[in-house]
DNA sequence: GTCCAGGTTCACG
DNA sequence: CGTGAACATGGA
């Protein structure tokens, strides 16, 4: 068996600065990536892709025809100017520390029925058991895409139209317990057109809330990862139990807070692109945190 | 065995 | 209206 698999035929050299590609692909974002060698592996819509960092930029490797690759500076978001929007937010020494560590973290733009099925399946959930439910869902429902020679059989994520022509026990059977009711009516809403996914990225941030959050087994928390990491609200914050205890104890450590209080504050306190400031604050109390986290936990995820 | 996980919903006071 | 338990499942 050979090691490291020379690479298919079609490449793209993407060029720009400050790309943490660990980081990026492995915060919790999206949760299809994998690690090969010193490169990342994963499926963006029905093309399988290994990317690189280089000196310069990122190595794009596909096994098929990839086109113009503009779905894949899409999802990389790599002609954002990130020192623009680190200017833009607030200079909370907490958050300047979190940045500092990862400085190169981005947001992905990414699909917005598969980002909000994979959140639907996040609930009370650690990221490494939301990758093998993914995984799984993936495997059994998906259509295959081209892989390189000598690389595993890889699936798209399933349609929702896909999701919405099976069952609940179906649907459990993949691991995803109470929630399969919930991605079972998000996808035939979705399926159906009476939830157009797409659309929300030209209503208003309160309008495009809302109507995900009509959604059974979304809430507020589940609708700001929508908005944020594929409908491109930059300034929607997700507050999870992670940000929540960073908030709490960073910003507010004398008194406090309900969650109620936490989404406030960072809703008016962050700015435009919140967002940002959110996943920095995030991955920093999931990687290296020494206050506020509990033990003893694999932040590989 | 116990506790917790990128929450949300529902039942109670 | 605010609080707490229930909800499935797996890993530490």
């Amino acid at each position: 068996m050979v090691s490291a698999e020379p690479i298919a035929e079609h490449r793209r050299r993407l060029s720009v600065r400050n790309y943490d590609l660990a980081a990026t692909l492995d915060s919790g974002q999206a949760f299809r990536w994998k690690p090969q060698d010193a490169a990342w592996t994963g499926v963006i819509g029905h093309h399988w892709v290994r990317l690189t960092r280089t000196s310069d930029g990122i190595l794009a490797e596909a096994p098929a025809d990839p086109g113009d690759w503009r779905w894949l500076e899409d999802y990389l978001q790599s002609d954002v100017d990130l020192q623009t929007i680190l200017d833009q937010l607030p200079g909370d020494p907490p958050l300047r520390e979190a940045i500092r560590q990862h400085p190169g973290l981005r947001l992905l733009r990414q699909d917005p029925w598969e980002c909000l099925a994979s959140f639907i399946l996040s609930s009370t959930k650690q990221i490494r058991h939301i990758k093998q439910i993914v995984e799984t869902l993936c495997s059994r429902h998906g259509t295959a895409v081209t892989t390189p020679a000598g690389t595993a059989t890889a699936f798209a994520f399933p349609a929702a139209a896909r999701i919405a022509s099976l069952d609940e026990p179906a649907l459990r059977s993949v691991g995803m317990g109470f929630r399969a009711p919930y991605l079972l009516e998000a996808a035939r809403r979705v399926s159906s057109g009476r939830l157009d996914l797409v659309g929300l990225k030209r209503c208003p941030l309160p309008e495009a809330r809302a109507a995900l959050m009509n959604l059974p087994g979304v809430g507020r928390k589940i609708a700001d990862c929508v908005l944020l990491f594929a409908l491109g609200f930059t300034e929607a914050f997700p507050v999870d139990v992670w940000v929540m205890r960073t908030l709490q104890s960073a910003w507010f450590p004398d008194r406090k807070m309900i969650l109620r209080e936490l989404v406030s504050f960072s809703e008016q306190h962050f700015g435009p692109y919140g967002g940002y400031a959110q996943q920095y604050l995030f991955h920093h109390a999931r990687t290296g945190a020494p206050a506020g986290a509990p033990p003893h936990h694999d932040p590989a995820g």
